[in-house]
DNA sequence: AAAGTATGTTGACATTGTTAAGATTTGTGT
DNA sequence: ACACAAATCTTAACAATGTCAACATACTTT
């Protein structure tokens, strides 16, 4: 009933749809949004070039679905982050710094995820899901620096749009060439993350 | 010796470069980045297909020249918040609210200007001269907040940037469709902007 | 007016996303 | 086991795109 990797070769291709999704990860990051064909996936899977509309209605819902990769390694950070902090603050500031960091690392998937054609038209409701959980994370984070700090708990919402935005637009302009982190005295992005965070 | 615009036609087309950026830059406002090709400006500019090659190097040049009149209209929008505010923490507040209401009101243009492909691989030194213009009134406005407050003025670059991250990274929120300002009780992006920057 | 340059057009090519039609493999009911 | 339907994959084809080459026309300079 559900697909046996070990048995090689279990159908036609074994699971053709997370080949396809691992090889258009490996092209986004190697050569960038741009350079990210249908075909060229479909090339680098080794079937045709037809072969993904068996599994994806069109080019935008491969995307979302990479894209969906790259929202489960970021949770993953972020609670990573949450687990290895010593305090709400410390978690908070290593969540933003994992932000970054991951953002640094993957700057082409980081774009794709966040490029705002994937929420519209569509359906991918799995997508948003998914990509809902950091989200979260953050606002369990932030709402126990409130508490911790004796803040009214209805700051939540705007508190964590703050953090958001800040952690977010650190890492869209370090990704764009609009910043450098050598411009700030900082080694990697991360470290220009937790700097500017600590003002 | 200069073109002359008041000369009707004055050549071929009268001044095909300026005419296709505009041409270019209302086909992005209207229909997006994706819908954007080098033959549909030429179409809606009424030239044939390859006439933008003799003033564009590449698509990717039209994009930056594109973006650059994006930068001019954001340079005059921090201008006039910079002209318009009653203190240096007003002129910064009222910064960052312009600079969220012109993504808001442009985001297929705005996500252009910060997309990053067009600052690596080519020259487009002009087109980064633009961009440097909003972020440095943005530095002196720092500056003068900083110095109102009787804080240290070497604190400007990083105080900078992180006012650059928070309203960027709303802006880019906002955009992209993950932040809807009417789930903070706003009715517009500047409202938002206003309402958090004021936390 | 001649020559040269700037600007514009037509034609062509490779690549891409996508659809249509057909072939092959797998699962299902008998 | 076997026929049949569903899933999966392939080849062929189409329109659209970015770009180049070759050619034509308009303007400038002398």
């Amino acid at each position: 009933m559900a697909k046996s990797p070990n048995e090689s070769r279990a159908y036609h291709h074994g699971n053709l749809k997370e080949a396809l999704i691992e090889a258009g990860r490996q092209i986004l990051e190697e050569e960038g949004l741009d350079k990210l064909s249908l075909r060229g996936v479909a090339r680098r899977a080794g079937v045709s070039q037809t072969a993904p509309y068996h599994h994806f209605k069109d080019k935008e819902t491969l995307l979302a679905a990479i894209a969906q990769t790259g929202f489960q390694d970021l949770a993953g950070a972020a609670r990573k982050a949450l687990k290895e902090g010593k305090s709400p603050q410390d978690q908070l500031d290593r969540y933003g710094a994992g932000y970054v960091e991951f953002a640094a690392k993957h700057p082409a998937l980081f774009n794709l995820m966040f490029s705002g054609q994937l929420s519209s038209d569509k359906d991918h409701t799995e997508f948003l899901e998914t990509a809902s959980v950091s989200f979260e994370l953050l606002r369990q984070c932030v709402a126990q620096v409130l508490e911790a700090n004796g803040a009214p708990p209805n700051l939540t919402d705007i508190r964590t749009l703050s953090s958001w935005s800040i952690v977010h637009g650190l890492a869209t302009l370090i990704i764009d060439g609009r910043v450098a982190p050598e411009d700030y005295a900082c080694t990697s992005a991360k470290d220009l993350a937790a700097k500017m965070l600590g003002c």
